[in-house]
DNA sequence: AACAAAAAAAAA
């Protein structure tokens, strides 16, 4: 870096200020800390494969430092503006601010007027287009605005086409700030010698995913050098630039790049190593085959692995994934699932392995990404490390490269997906896809990463929408990606599969192989094309006999019976919360206390300790008579489908779609077991089918419960039941050798059903496919486009019309990646005099009184009583009046509690009882929260 | 589309 000085005017400005009124920093010193940071995260901390990746696309020519430096240096040119400036000219206490800048000779008419439609963003956005052009490094003026546009997103969004304009003509009504711009702007370019490089890079345009790494990186740039921790404000900070940089990477203490370890060609070694088996344990068929798909894929590209649940595809995947790292220069992965309790139960496997698996330069960082991160005992145990915080190295510094710990700076706002390993929900992959403010961050981190997308198979139409566009700029990005699912209907995984290609290698269609009846498989998806390769089954196969029972108490009565007199585990699976609590009332009749309830209405910590002794009960190591119960009937919801490891003697459910079915049927004779484990029923595995007010024949197709109907649609179910032959006696079906044709023959167009139900059919998948496809609409309102689909950068935030949708949308709640009604969560408290203690709570416990600060150990058992209310209340009139008054009753101390803030208290009596908007509402501990007049009449014959 | 489950929401 050659130093030029800044004219007086220059430094007359200012950037940032602080809570005394003297506290600030010059504008040219923001600059060169922001380019002097950012050229450092190009070289210190950029994965080798996003920045390799750059270099080849932008013709960087090993000059890539250079254009981050300098992309962040001039990211707030647009500050040296009347309207930035004159801020502060309202605020008595700064007036030196002003007559600094009016001695110089610049023109301060007076305190601004609103700044917001003249973001100073946007400033640097028309000054860096204008200058470009002017210093004859490129004549396209669309090449000029890709880098401006840039600068002009620091904020987490590109500046509007108005917005630009304003500071146009500004700019042309006052040369003498145009004129500080330009200073800045030369100074910079001239200070990093980066003229060569903005030349090669204007001359190839970049597009709007090469735009979006680059603003992520200097969004990142901005963040750490407006951290006055890092670079103190004047008057005291350090003014030499370099001292500057290096004490702010000293305490940001952000390790560059991480390495894995080369895994050991012969799988069972790489396995025993990378996950401390015991010698002699070998890894499944799809586990080893997995390693060679990612040892031999032709760049970066996708994995997808179908396999049966129980053969290790979470190890499978972090192995393949450890391949990819190395391969593709990534310096991370992601793991994603479904919900947060799949997250937190994969979070410690995760950082196990990158404990034994990955090293570098400093600390690998991991974090816990979901909303409810901040309540997971193990993410809160790791050793913190970063903006001060020294929990490892301190004694043995050599400590720092193998260990894994959370970082203080990445454990902020939107920055956790900048973190080298993350565990977390797919909504989190999935807001890549969404159009939103700072996804540039986010597309920044999972650009550096492994992809890994657990139960693939888990997400509806609406979802597939932002999983597929996701997989689209991954593909763009040279990102690779493993899917994990146990099966995938052909049409999805086609979907799916294709918008990666597209992303990766553009227009090109490619289909994949139709893999039939092959099963388990893995896909493979790369520059060499889509090939699928059958591997050898794992685990054990079990052959289950599928039957129906009329949907009535007494036949239920009659399936429980064996279970009352003999004993056994029998798990019972209901469509509908009503459902379950019914059948719960009925079972309870006839075993007491054996008999458990299960579903999404108890309060979270309730659910968690109930599912735990679940998996005591029922898990592997639990033999009858020790610690397996003699005699158990769970009844359950969906939750039970959540990888829960249980093992039951027999299952009754109610139809749901083949894949669901299928699924649930692995919770039956799951694990291997002496013959004496299992009660006479209970010998071999059954299913009994439950929900059909009539079960149908050859002549008529069967019809369902309206519960059971609303909740899954009817041609899946109809094709279900068909496949199963529950018109008839039923079947037996072949584990898991059938389960790619039965699910691919649920999902078909055209099922092997009898002729007389065709007509009924078709009218039921009709529907089924117009309400798909309105949910793929629904979910087109805010999904962020191609990345070759757009002229300008600003485009992928366009809305429909074309205007910037992107802020109205966040603000209403609408931008979301889940197709769901507004909810209502609360906390539950049980009043106490002057105020209230924890759910569950001894009578003697300490009251927390309202209005009072809480205790962080108090507002964590508060925060763990979290229960969805009914869905009544997702409904409109009910939604508003409930928020209102539950708004009205929250304890105002709660805004400032970090774990407390913006949720919503519900405070019951002893009993649990309570009234939201008119409605009556009651907890109970067995049956979980009841409404309207349920709260009364559950009570009776069930206690 | 509405009887399940599931997630998330402040920046420089
Ligand atoms: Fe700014
Ligand atoms: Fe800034």
């Amino acid at each position: 870096m050659t130093t030029v000085g800044w004219s007086p005017q220059a430094l007359s400005l200012w950037a940032k200020t602080g809570p005394e009124s003297e506290d600030w920093l010059d504008l040219p010193r923001h600059l060169t800390d922001s380019a002097a940071i950012g050229g450092w995260l190009w070289r210190c901390w950029l994965a080798p494969g996003v920045a390799g990746w750059l270099e080849d696309e932008l013709d960087l020519r090993g000059e890539g430092d250079v254009l981050g430096a300098w992309l962040a240096g001039v990211h707030d040119v647009g500050k040296a503006s009347e309207v930035f400036e004159g801020q502060l000219m309202g605020d008595h206490t700064r007036l030196p601010f002003a007559e600094r800048i009016r001695d110089v000779g610049l023109p301060l008419s007076g305190p601004a007027g609103p700044a917001d439609s003249h973001p100073h963003s946007a400033v640097s956005h028309a000054a860096l287009k204008r200058w470009l052009v002017v210093e004859g490094l490129t004549r396209s003026s669309r090449a000029a605005a890709s880098l401006a546009e840039i600068a002009g997103a620091h904020h987490g969004l590109p500046a509007t086409p108005a917005e630009v304009r304003r500071a146009e003509s500004a700019a042309r009504r006052q040369p003498s700030w145009a004129a500080v711009q330009d200073e800045l702007i030369a100074g910079i370019t001239d200070r990093l010698g980066a003229h060569d490089v903005l030349g090669r890079v204007l001359a190839v345009e970049p597009r709007a995913h090469h735009q979006m790494l680059l603003t992520g990186l200097v969004v990142m740039a901005d963040w750490i050098a407006s951290n006055p921790d890092l670079f103190p404000l004047l008057p005291a900070a350090l003014l030499d630039e370099e001292a500057r940089l290096a004490d702010a990477v000293a305490t940001l203490d952000l390790a560059g790049p991480a390495r894995p370890r080369v895994l050991e060609a012969d799988p069972a070694a790489a396995y025993r190593h990378a996950f401390a088996w015991p010698e002699g344990r070998r890894p499944w068929p799809v586990q080893a085959e997995i390693l060679r798909a990612a040892e031999q894929m032709e760049g970066p590209g996708l994995l997808c692995v179908e396999a049966p649940m129980g053969v290790g595809k979470t190890e499978a995947a972090l192995a393949a994934a450890q391949v990819m790292m190395r391969r593709t220069g990534r310096s991370g992965v992601i793991v994603a699932a479904p919900t947060m309790a799949t997250s937190d139960a994969l979070f410690r496997r995760v950082q196990v392995w990158a404990e034994r698996n990955l090293e570098g330069d400093g600390p690998v960082s991991l974090v816990l990404a979901h909303s409810k991160a901040a309540l997971n005992a193990e993410a809160a145990a790791m050793p913190r490390v970063g903006m001060g915080s020294q929990d490892i190295g301190r004694d043995d510094p050599h400590d720092r490269h193998q260990s894994v710990v959370a970082h203080q700076w990445l454990s902020g706002r939107k920055r956790g997906m900048l973190a080298s390993i993350a565990v977390g929900t797919v909504d989190q992959v999935l807001f890549m896809a969404l159009q939103s403010r700072h996804v540039m961050l986010r597309h920044l981190g999972l650009a550096s990463k492994v992809v890994v997308i657990d139960e693939a198979h888990a997400y509806d139409s609406y979802m597939n929408q932002y999983l597929s566009r996701a997989l689209h700029w991954l593909g763009a990005y040279g990102v690779p990606v493993v899917l994990l699912s146990a099966t995938l209907p052909h049409a999805i995984q086609q979907e799916l599969v294709a918008a990666y290609m597209d992303g990766r290698h553009g227009g090109r269609r490619i289909t994949a192989p139709e893999t039939g009846a092959a099963y388990p498989v893995i896909t493979t998806a790369d520059r060499a094309g889509i090939r699928a390769e059958q591997t050898p089954e794992s685990g054990r196969r079990s052959e289950v006999e599928f039957t129906a029972v009329a949907d009535d108490e007494d036949s239920l009565r009659g399936l429980l019976t064996p279970c009352v007199s003999d004993g056994g585990c029998l798990l019972v699976v209901c469509s509908t919360v009503a459902r379950a609590q019914h059948a719960y009332a009925l079972a309870r009749d006839l075993v007491g206390d054996d008999a458990v309830l299960l579903h999404s209405r108890f309060l979270a910590r309730d659910r968690v300790e109930k599912e735990a002794v679940l998996v005591t009960e029922l898990g592997p190591d639990a033999r009858r008579g020790q610690g397996r119960p003699e005699r158990r009937i769970v009844v359950a919801t969906q939750v039970v489908e959540q990888s829960l490891d249980l093992d039951f003697d027999g299952m009754v459910t109610d139809v749901a779609p083949m894949d669901l079915i299928l699924q649930r049927t692995g919770r039956v004779h799951r694990h291997a077991r002496p013959v004496e484990d299992r009660p006479g029923w209970g010998r071999a595995p059954r299913v009994w089918v439950r929900g059909a007010v009539d079960p149908g024949d050859d002549a008529t197709p069967p019809a369902f419960e309206s519960g059971v109907e609303a909740v899954y649609a009817p041609a899946l179910l109809t094709a279900t039941w068909g496949l199963l032959s529950l018109e008839r006696d039923g079947r037996t079906v072949s584990l898991p050798r059938e389960i790619p044709t039965l699910v691919a023959g649920a999902y078909a167009e055209r099922p092997a059903l009898p002729e007389a139900w065709g007509e009924s059919f078709v009218v039921q998948r009709k529907e089924w496919e117009a309400r798909q496809e309105t949910a793929r609409n629904r979910a087109k309102g805010f999904l962020l486009p191609t990345a070759k689909g757009v002229k300008y950068f600003r485009d992928l935030w366009a809305g429909p019309t074309g205007d910037p949708g992107t802020e109205r949308g966040e603000a209403a709640g609408l931008a979301q990646v889940r197709d769901t009604d507004p909810t209502l969560e609360v906390l539950l408290v049980r009043a106490a005099e002057g105020g209230y203690v924890p759910w569950g709570s001894p009578g003697d416990a300490e009251v927390t009184f309202t209005g009072k600060a809480l205790s962080p150990w108090r507002a964590r058992q508060i925060a763990e009583s979290s229960v969805r209310l009914p869905g009544r209340f997702s409904r409109m009139p009910l939604f508003e009046r409930a928020l209102d008054e539950l708004e009205q009753g929250t304890d105002v101390a709660w805004q400032q509690c970090s774990l407390l803030r913006g949720q919503l208290q519900l405070i019951a009596d002893e009993e649990g009882r309570t009234t939201v908007a008119g409605v009556d509402l009651r907890y109970d501990l067995d049956l979980g929260l009841l409404d309207g007049p349920q709260t009364t009449r559950m009570n009776e014959g069930t206690r």
